[in-house]
DNA sequence: CTGAAAGCGCTTACAG
DNA sequence: CTGAAAGCGCTTACAG
């Protein structure tokens, strides 16, 4: 049916393991061997087999991406990120949106698709250091994305949340805000994250010579709009007196967002907002919103080769983390005009 | 290394042939032979090895989907869609994001996954009827989405953009507006979509007994929120009168409300404005968007169930074309309060 | 119901 | 540089 090696090698007139040796890229063969082989390929439109590749040397060539959905933009963005990186590389990304909890993360790592990948970048919000050892029962190489203790255990890249934050909750202050809410999620489970971006912006309060104040902390009980809108419309009927905020994800802020406006209140004059993740959509929100960026075309890029590396060293290879720097977006919501303060960390 | 068949075979007692009868959920088995089987496997933690599995059965089990990219929410709503309906069908989706324009959509028909999937639905933005043959000439399994006229050589499940748009501009018309504008997107390229809701909105503008006013159309350079934003921003300097905008997708009509709303007009009072898509984010703007929802799960679902029936049918089988229906969602922008008007069409 | 055997298309020692 | 041959793990006629 279809064109395999064989019939390459039949019309080209060389061996089986001549045209393999071209098609891979073997260094060295005659010139004129090369091109022969090469003609036969383009005339016959032969395709190497993939499954059977695959089954003979035990790669794949596809790597698979665990994310909760891919209509949230913060992942969808992430997923694009690690596609255009894996593609540069070769690879092709099987994406496998597992739904968000910890029982839809956990049955993930035992997923369907498991034998097809040569290895798994794994985003997890609710996995803690009590999992370390489900995650090294698991056989497939895998890299975590996201700040879940595992102390050196797994391989991991990991944002610079508190660092991002302080930076965010520094500018509101430097701005001359002194009441500055932390929109804060937790979801049930335990989202590390959270907690890192809270100590964040409590460094940068007391850095400041201000208290630290509880009330000030607001909880939302999802990283989605509908948390953000819903806890400020609390806080606005608590009658909780503020002049900025920093949110600890950009749909949060642009939630609460959308409730200040509706309450009369003008954005950044009467309360100035920061968000976290730099979404495309901040950038045409209205007003633009000030964020954090955490340059996912870097963690795309640290998750891919630390992914590559564990594939070839194997699981004796010590496991590495990984911390990509930041970038602090100042636009209109903090009374930025459009320029852009940077202010980057890398640490290994 | 790892556990095969053979081994599940040696453990139970049985053959390997057996053990595959089990694994394939052959009917004719003693219950008791499945059960030491499963034992077996359950035992040993034995999975199949898909590499071999499709190298022997021609099936890989993944489907791909062609895609621009991941991150315009129009794009990433659908791949979601087709995910989910594919995963219930056991199938999982390998998305190659392909950039947008003419040159990529053609680059990846070629594309390099060719011969991972069984099959590979694709959304076009730019092919039109000369490249049926084109088309044709791709021995994987293709399903098209998209308004490109085919007629009948390529399955294809398109939407209902005249029947969608015409109800969209009604809706406007029926709330007393008179100088609606049609803000239609062309990207260089042929986008047939684009034409066929510009029929819908003439069709409603003539049905009412209005003149079509060439001055009320007008051509945005992109599909995006930068493009609305400029028409508007253009129309706005050119003078133009009106008082409803049917866009022809959200962005562009988010892009353009944003700038309305800058430049002093009140949404809805103003201006009524109705997009097309139903993105989610249309629920959380502020005015929440009218739209038209084009019912992306019953695309998904249609997609994914012409692909397995051309796989499984082959390339004799009679190319296929589906309709799928919409509904039109009253929200904020076009002065209705929450409630849903609906008005679904189907066809084959 | 079950077993022994061929073969899917490739890569890779092993010989030359 | 090149060829003949084994084998990756599975499914499936072909026999029993």
């Amino acid at each position: 049916m279809s064109v395999t090696i064989r019939d390459v090698a039949r019309v080209s007139g060389f061996s089986i393991k001549t045209v393999s040796n071209v098609i891979n890229g073997h260094p060295q063969l005659r010139p004129e061997t090369r091109q022969r082989v090469e003609d036969a390929i383009e005339e016959l439109g032969y395709r190497p087999n993939l499954s059977a590749r695959n089954l003979r040397s035990g790669r794949s060539g596809v790597i698979g991406l665990i994310i909760p959905d891919l209509t949230t933009a913060y992942f969808a963005e992430l997923a694009d990120a690690v596609m255009r990186t894996a593609a540069a590389r070769g690879l092709a990304v099987l994406i496998e949106p597992i739904g968000s909890g910890r029982e839809n993360e956990l049955a993930a790592l035992r997923g369907q698709h498991r034998h097809m990948v040569d290895g798994v970048i794994y985003s997890s919000l609710t996995l803690g250091a009590g999992d370390a050892d489900l995650l090294k029962s698991v056989d497939t190489p895998l890299v975590v994305l996201g700040d879940t203790s595992f102390d050196g255990q797994v391989d991991r890249i990991t944002m610079a949340n508190t660092a991002g934050a302080r930076a965010a909750t520094e500018h509101l202050l430097a701005a001359g805000r002194r009441r500055v809410l932390a929109l804060a999620a937790h979801e049930g489970d335990i989202v590390a994250s959270a907690e890192l971006r809270l100590a964040g912006y409590r460094e940068a309060i007391e850095a400041a010579g201000l208290a630290f104040d509880p009330q000030l902390v607001c909880y939302a009980d999802s990283w989605h709009r509908r948390g953000g809108a819903a806890s400020m419309t609390k806080l606005l009927e608590d009658g909780v007196a503020f002049d900025g905020v920093f949110a600890f994800n950009d749909t949060l802020a642009l939630g609460a967002m959308r409730v200040l406006q509706e309450s009369g209140r003008r954005i950044p004059q009467d309360v100035a907002i920061v968000g976290f993740d730099d979404l495309d959509e901040t950038r045409y929100s209205l007003p633009a919103l000030s964020t954090v960026n955490p340059r996912r075309d870097d963690i795309a890029t640290a998750a891919v080769e630390t992914l590559l590396r564990r594939i070839e060293g194997g699981p004796e290879l010590e496991a590495i983390e990984i911390e990509t720097g930041f970038s602090l977006e100042i636009r209109e919501s903090s009374g930025g005009s459009d320029q852009k303060a940077t202010s980057a960390t890398n640490a290994a």
